[in-house]
DNA sequence: ATGAAAGCGCTAACAA
DNA sequence: TTGTTAGCGCTTTCAT
């Protein structure tokens, strides 16, 4: 039994047991060079009888505290978990460990958010779709090795991982006019970025909803609702869309989340779907594939997204400073929610 | 323009830029006493000017890291991003920062996490369904200040804050009898865990639901597919269930999650919900309420969780040894997911 | 009220 | 190959 105030085990205790200097025992959990068989035995033994674990903090004040840091605007997206997941994988033969801290809906939480994982001495960043400049996320790449997820700028300070957003929404927009719609409607996302538009996904994805409506010849029809990637920006965004005359036939919603808001709106205004309104979204979580929601969506893998931040982190740590982009292509997946407009769909 | 290796600003940076000592810049950034208005002003001046953040890693060495563990299982849950917010919101006027870790689905991976967070030196840790012994999480007790969310024993070592799960299983099997069903049956959890079982949330729920139908002279009616609270795991479980003859007509998942996958799986066998079959779920997240799934569930404010939770944790880390515990007590949302047996429902 | 200095647990020069 | 020792940036006695 363990007594309440035990002071945790040190590296002079394993020094002091195994009958070696600190530097050995240093050297060991850092598998450094210079340290016979023997001595590494002695000491991997004294670690296991004293149960020694180092304290990441005291080696953060000279070398590196095997932390690295993901920032997650909030953790209600499942698409968000792939990431984790595919990042977890990665990591899971290193030293390193994954910790999160929700960066939260404005640029100022972000900061602090950021700031905070700084202060901490991580030894590298990841950002997934961040709010911040691009100025200030290469002031952060300058002090720490960084990784940004879902941001299309391109920097000479930072890696990027990112799904081809214009692809995926051409996707959708085609298969909508392959369809039949003509009147279709988007619902994009506002946020509190300080980002050039261009580089966020959002602005993305509904940029290229204008850009093929209009190669189409729909310029006409394009109607878009400003409202947020959530839930409830969906459903408020598809009522917005629907009250207007005449109705869209179809609702892109430039995320899953969004999307199901919309379908609950769809439903709540007396309409069904797809016969009434088509309705597809992006992002292809797990919900969309449930019977009751088949929804069209746009499927880009998170967990290669993970893996592939988690990969580029680590050569940075390790050394690298070159910039590196990863893209990743998305595919469409088609489901019961969209079909040819006036009910002739199933 | 920062440059790329620039030093960090410290402490005696402050300190020689303000003409004051150290330990005049500690006392000022820690709020402790004894320093005149006149010297608190010059180092904030100083700290301003310079941008100086103290380096939390360094403050950990000598005393707290300002960083708090939150151990989630994973982060697919929504009820999960509750508590987050809540224990976000609890901590926003402290100096204290919550960083998540991802527990995972078994004990090894879990205790890697946990121990991670105390190898980081943070100054509390809270842990989300832990998989955990007792006596493990008492270890951890006895060297952090710890608060467990969601277990049900009590320990003198850490403080709990958990739902009544007991009456929140009891309102949903109490409301289906009502409601004239008789063959009602439950999905479970497994898990990997060390706990004892009645500690463990979804046993408890599982152990309500046979009390209950025992209570009602149903003993015969016990029907309980052992899967996991996530969708495929309600999938599987409602399938194994439909296929039982006489097939049930009412199906309690313990979890939202898995009442999806349920409702999935009552589609796909051609039957419709609620007219064949009721399904009811427990933890009353956003999708519950969406208009094409509508179901049925038990709500527990996982916001005042976690805020009770963040409060409980900064008394420990302020001092507090005595053990508290939380409880919060659900509450039955009714939702067209339930209806009386044999279609007669709606 | 203020400051000097020891030390937290490590890593990394440098010596031996 | 092994060990000695000087810090890393803070907090905290303990003098003043």
């Amino acid at each position: 039994m363990v007594a309440p105030g035990r002071r945790r085990v040190t590296i002079a205790d394993v020094a002091s047991h195994a009958q070696v200097s600190v530097t050995a025992v240093s050297k060991v959990i850092r598998n450094a060079y210079g340290v016979s068989p023997a001595m590494k035995d002695k000491v991997k033994t004294a670690i296991q009888e004293l149960g020694y674990r180092p304290q990441a903090v005291a080696r953060g004040m000279r070398g590196r505290t095997f932390t690295i840091g993901l920032m997650l605007p909030h953790i209600r997206n499942p698409f968000f978990a792939d990431i984790l997941d595919g990042l977890t994988e990665q990591l899971d033969n290193t030293d390193y460990q994954a910790f999160m801290i929700q960066g939260g809906a404005t640029r100022k939480v972000e900061r602090r958010a950021v700031d905070a994982l700084m202060d901490r001495q991580v030894d590298g960043i990841i950002m997934v779709a961040p709010l911040a400049s691009k100025a200030r996320l290469e002031e952060v790449a300058k002090e720490k090795p960084t990784v940004v997820l879902a941001r299309h700028e391109r920097s000479s300070y930072y890696d990027s991982v990112y799904d081809d957003d214009e692809a995926g929404a051409e996707l959708v927009v085609k298969h909508l006019l392959a369809l039949g719609h003509r009147r279709i409607a988007h619902i994009t996302h506002q946020d509190d970025s300080q980002a050039r538009p261009a580089d966020l996904l959002h602005n993305i994805r509904s940029a290229t909803y204008e850009r093929v409506m209009r190669e189409h010849g729909f310029a006409d029809e394009i109607a878009i609702a400003t409202s947020f990637y959530h839930e409830k920006g969906g459903y408020e965004g598809a009522r917005e869309l629907l009250s207007r005359s005449p109705r869209p036939t179809a609702i892109f919603a430039g995320a899953d989340q969004a999307a199901l808001g919309a379908l609950a709106a769809v439903h709540e205004a007396g309409l069904s779907v797809p016969a009434d309104v088509s309705v597809a979204g992006y992002d292809n979580t797990h919900l969309a594939a449930l019977p009751n929601i088949t929804l069209t969506s746009v499927d880009q893998d998170g967990g290669v997204m993970g893996r592939a931040a988690g990969k580029l982190l680590l050569e940075r740590v390790e050394g690298r400073t070159s910039a590196v982009r990863f893209t990743v292509t998305p595919s469409l997946v088609v489901r019961g929610s969209t079909a040819a407009p006036g009910g002739s769909g199933g």
